[in-house]
DNA sequence: GGGTTTTCTGGGAGCGCTCCCAGAACGAAT
DNA sequence: ATTCGTTCTGGGAGCGCTCCCAGAAAACCC
């Protein structure tokens, strides 16, 4: 037995050097074997795993990243109002994913949210403080400044659909907006519809406009008039519902609305039926976003186009491990496709 | 002039000991200085205070915890089925607000998932590893192995609603479950319905269980039969559905239903609709949780048992903050009041 | 004035870890 | 045996910070 007898203030945490008298070995050594490193010996690596899994040692995190400069963490940062947050389980998959994603890769997730132009000093500081290796960010708001101030740092960035308004240099995983909003546009085109009106986003909001540019350019591609026949949402079911509201005052015999989220769908629908249309018989009606919780389960089950954010966050960790592991990665926007999913409203 | 020059490598953090240099005063006089703490001259703070504009400069806060013992980081576990965490907004809301009360609090979010069993012994043993200095915990199903692994910790940590099995020297902010139920009861026999049935949750879900006593003590406290026409459902809109079938099936004449969520009682509406059945005129129906994104918009609208997560994640972070500043907090289950929102379903 | 208290300052130690380096141990080749 | 290379080990330095302590400076008292 050549075990030494180490002693521990009772509620101390064990540190390496105590594994390592523990093991009676040096602190060194200890270090080696725990860490996995090269040329320890099969013997000592026993006895030092055996001893820290006795004495319950677990590193100490703070010591550990004071020399490595590594914190093990990456930030999340959600740069969207309160109520977008809340009400659209896109992000509720988004950090879902991105925690997944994350500890598969090693790292922890420190959820941040940005909600007003006042915070971004303090979690631009925050960010430029060496907590964290690296960050996740989600700013689909043009004049978002959080995407620039974070873009001066020496922080690795990986941004999740628009990157505010910086359109290069950035490494930046979104959605192919403008193909959905045209393939919902198509068909609904090819199953005879002729005024096909669109509820939009604020056009500050990048996905928002790409999804404007795609329903006018399908209706543009099959010579259809009526451009102009859009009326701008804010993303809520009551925006929707008062956007509906125009369009049908606009143009009473429209045939088809095309909404650039499902909420805003809802909120449209909900004023159809209030003016007696049927859905789909007399206006056909697809969203965009496929809300899980929202589409299937809507009167009529709601046709929107489909986006698979779990794989945007996946691409948005491989491209930021890289980034960490020092590889070179040319920053680029990397597209993602999105498909059409029909139920019964269109 | 007494500022001293200062060369940093372009790519390199400033240290307090750059900053120091640059006011011309000591590291200590900086520390102090930086961290407000007593006995620095006001000539000694401005300067210093300059410097470290100047500079850029920021701690380094792994050198920081590693002496002072605290990370600055709270983790929120949730130890909760994924598509729990989806469907459901109060897990939304309880991010966003422990977010926004960490912050304030000085500590950042570590968000981290609980899927399954399986996660439990590296969720314990990253908290055991000294990456934060506190934990709040939501785990609201008595099988989950979580909470006592999490209490034999020498961790502050406070649950939010059931902790698991744990009844007593835990630390936990839970609403009134079972007065809640009951008022809702209480409403619908005030309104002349004699047929009460529910849509219960898994038995195993404390807070499900606390609603199906409550619902059954108002029953009996007004000495109406029927306290085993209740069906189970999972807290989804499908199984509040079925549940609801078998309860039409078992008692066709029923005139109220109480459901143990509102996603169920979404399903239950969905079904009783399909069964022919109006809504509140032949069957009322509430709900509880008043989900912001579901019950005011539903038709009708839903009448539901109201909770504020955001009150509860709030004491929960004052109980914490009390916890960590050495404070003595006997360990107590903290009861939030539930109330009431009455719509057009019941 | 000397003495005492209060305010302020700088140096040293040390938190627990990783990494570098010199040297020991061990084998294989001369 | 002697040399050489490889494998393995322990000690020392240092990451950037806070805290303790001794001592200097200022302020206040008789």
């Amino acid at each position: 037995m050549d075990d030494q007898t180490v002693d521990l203030q009772d509620g101390a945490r064990p540190t390496l050097e105590d594994v390592a008298a523990h093991a009676g070995v040096s602190r060194s050594t200890a270090s080696r074997a725990l860490n996995g490193d090269t040329y320890v010996s099969a013997r000592a690596r026993e006895k030092v795993l055996a001893s820290a899994a006795a004495l319950g040692y677990s590193p100490n995190q703070a010591a550990r990243s004071l020399v490595t400069r590594r914190t093990g963490a990456v930030a999340v940062v959600l740069s969207e109002a309160e109520a977008t947050v809340l009400d659209d389980p896109y992000f509720a998959i988004v950090v879902r994913a991105a925690f997944r994603a994350l500890a598969d890769a090693g790292s922890q997730m420190l959820l941040m949210f940005v909600d007003s132009a006042d915070d971004v000093p303090r979690t631009v500081r925050f960010l430029d403080g060496g907590h964290v290796d690296g960050a996740l960010v989600f700013a689909s708001h043009q004049k978002d400044p959080l995407p620039a101030a974070v873009q001066q740092l020496r922080l690795p960035v990986v941004f999740g659909g628009p990157a505010g308004n910086l359109t290069s240099g950035v490494h930046a995983v979104d959605f192919d907006n403008r193909a959905g909003a045209a393939a919902a546009v198509e068909h609904l085109i090819a199953s005879g519809r002729k005024q096909i009106a669109m509820v939009s986003g604020p056009p500050d909001h990048r996905a928002a406009a790409d999804r404007l540019t795609g329903w006018r350019s399908a209706l543009t591609a099959h010579k259809i008039r009526g451009t102009r026949l859009f009326e701008q949402g804010d993303f809520t079911i009551e925006g929707g519902r008062s956007a509906m509201a125009k369009l049908l005052a606009r143009k009473p015999d429209l045939d088809a609305v095309f909404a650039a989220s499902d909420l805003m769908a809802a909120g449209a629908i909900r004023e159809l039926e209030a003016a007696g249309r049927r859905i789909p018989d007399d206006v056909a009606v697809i969203g965009f976003d496929d809300n899980p919780v929202l589409a299937p389960v809507m009167k009529p089950p709601l046709s929107s186009v489909h986006q698979d954010p779990r794989l945007q966050v996946r691409r948005m960790v491989e491209t930021l491990t890289a980034l960490l592991a020092g590889e070179e990665v040319t920053p680029a926007r990397h597209m993602l496709g999105v498909s059409l999913t029909l139920r019964e409203s269109g």
